[in-house]
DNA sequence: GTCTATATACAGATAGAC
DNA sequence: GTCTATCTGTATATAGAC
């Protein structure tokens, strides 16, 4: 765990990157090891298989997740309006490993499928005492993965049709409004 | 387009199984011409290339869509409740070919990418009239999203995250109410 | 730790018999 | 229209030098 090479850490971003740019079917041995800058030898000496590379994706979102919760139970916003908020960005690290994630499940990939299912679990603990009853707290998940299923379609050159600015603000107050206790 | 073979379609039907079934992974040729029943020179005989399977599918489901947005305008139930409650549904043919789209997208495909960017605008239309401004419809349009997202991720055995039965009619009751114009 | 070279498997697609 | 056999490219992974 401690002092990673630095060559590990841009093999991963390097998978992540594809995925979410290009999709998996870019996101091969041969390309990764290229965008990461060493040799095919060189990337499988960090990870011996294109399986060990997805077990650390998967990690790798496990942990930002985690810090994700924290953020999002101390938001001076209010919880809930700073998780619709952090579905709608597209930079991030989480973003990027969820949509990373999210390329892998839809691939076929049961273990990312059930990391992604997982998540939501987590989320939706953290969001419960926050709103008014289950459906309100239904409400607001929904409203979230939309938010999320949105980002993985985006490309790249054309803006996507998810509120943002002004837009994003209004859509939050609605849907504070309608759950709030 | 009169009298297609029988082999044709159930060569596409194979293929969309494949990718909602277990990913564009699995998706190849030879287990198509498998899942068909044909062998893969049959296959190739009735659609040349993937990439001639692939536009196939997207015609299918433009066709699919098309049907959709009558029944959302004429739906009895009022076209938001209609719109929200046929997001859920798993197998009727429209959803699998929307599901199997959505496979194909984040394989990297980008005509399926605009495929599905193109269904949201025309069911975005079709609602507009039915609420009450933009936010709301962004709203209506976001569960509707969150509820398709789900599904894609749905594995076969476990039960999805999304509401069914009362809990349905309870949320779908929830966003009419904050919606109506 | 990183490289080159190579093994193995499988993908999509062609050729041509029936 | 459907088949078998085969070509070609490319994917993952191994072996072993440096």
């Amino acid at each position: 765990m401690s002092r990673p090479p630095r060559a590990r850490a841009s093999v991963l971003d390097a998978f992540e990157d594809l995925l979410v740019e290009s999709g998996e079917r870019a996101a091969t041995m041969d390309a990764i090891a290229k965008a990461a800058g060493v040799s095919k030898g060189g990337l499988l000496y960090h990870y011996a298989s294109k399986e060990a590379l997805e077990t650390a994706l998967l990690e790798r979102l496990d942990e930002l997740v985690e810090a994700d919760i924290a953020r999002i139970e101390q938001a001076p916003e209010g919880s809930v309006a700073y998780f619709l908020r952090s579905s709608v960005l597209h930079d991030d690290p989480l973003d990027r490993a969820i949509i990373a994630t999210s390329r892998l499940a839809q691939g076929g990939s049961a273990h990312a499928g059930a990391a992604l299912r997982s998540i939501r679990e987590r989320w939706e603990a953290t969001i419960r005492p926050h709103v008014r009853d289950r459906v309100t707290l239904e409400l607001v998940m929904l409203v979230s993965d939309g938010l999320y299923f949105n980002n993985t379609l985006d490309d790249q050159s054309v803006p996507g049709p998810v509120p943002t600015g002004e837009a994003l603000d209004a859509l939050i107050a609605l849907v504070e409004a309608t759950v709030r206790p």
